[in-house]
DNA sequence: CTTCAATTCTTGAATATTCAATATTTTCAA
DNA sequence: TTGAAAATATTGAATATTCAAGAATTGAAG
């Protein structure tokens, strides 16, 4: 009897493998669009955590933006230069620092915000409305099950 | 009349956003296997794609692989010195490279495999069988959509 | 109170990635 | 057939990221 050929999974059928690759692809369509303000996506998604007007910790904003601590400083230190937002020692504690965000960087933002809006609306017309919502349900779900 | 407060959406409804927190997560918890062989995910994939035994020019394993050009090129030199895959020019068209895993490759392609399904498996007790597969099958539609 | 461990952020060195330029080979039009 | 353009891979310099160590502050136990 001949052994059934143990039938190793090509990587294209990997979970992490699917998302690595929808997350490049979709990544650098946003990329191409807020290119026109000469921004990187990481510094969109600072804005975009603080323009909620309140002072956040580095180490928060390095959990809600997906960044690494010393990458993150290194990236605000650049967005300091340009006067995008602003560092103040938090009162309370004095070992954090808390982030705002500045007028100009309101300004910034509104603007990177409909170049990803009008991302947004493209994934929607060529993906579908009802895949998109569902797709996005089970990431969140993904994501909460895996803490 | 009060303007109806133009709700912005947070960033963490963009899907954009939650491809890269999935992507992340995910990713985090293969390099953690992954890692009780020393081995960075990129390399794994590499083995995983050589491993059907057939030449793979470096273009062709770029793509596949979700690396650059450049990044792959030192990536692949550092797996030649560790003797997992090898170059031989391909005879047909000398401007590529074929590249080709070795006996020692296909051995520790093995093992990674095995600590890349234990992940899998995880996943789908601890998020359950239908969704990942409606997960899957929503993220490979994607990325056809957005080609 | 004092001291020691834990938390928060930053720094500097080591490492990795990217961009632009280069070298080689192939393709194809004139 | 020749010469210019395209395709493929690599290199080196510039840039970015990461790891480990450091500085400052707080918390908490004795």
């Amino acid at each position: 009897m001949a052994k059934p050929p143990k039938q190793n999974s090509p990587i294209t059928e990997h979970l992490a493998y699917l998302l690595a690759q929808a997350n490049r692809e979709i990544n650098r369509q946003l990329e191409l669009r807020l290119s026109k303000e000469g921004v990187p996506v990481e510094q969109w998604r600072i804005l975009k955590v603080l323009s909620d007007g309140n002072g956040h910790s580095m180490g928060e904003l390095a959990d809600a933006v997906l960044l690494n601590h010393p990458t993150l400083t290194k990236m605000i230190d650049r967005m300091v230069s340009d006067t995008l937002v602003y560092r103040v020692q938090d009162p309370n504690d004095r070992r954090k620092v808390l982030m705002f965000i500045s007028d100009r960087g309101k300004v910034l933002c509104k603007k990177l915000n409909s170049l990803a809006v009008d991302q947004e609306e493209h994934i929607l017309e060529s993906y579908g409305d009802k895949p998109t919502s569902e797709l996005k349900r089970l990431l969140e779900s993904l994501i909460d099950s895996s803490n």
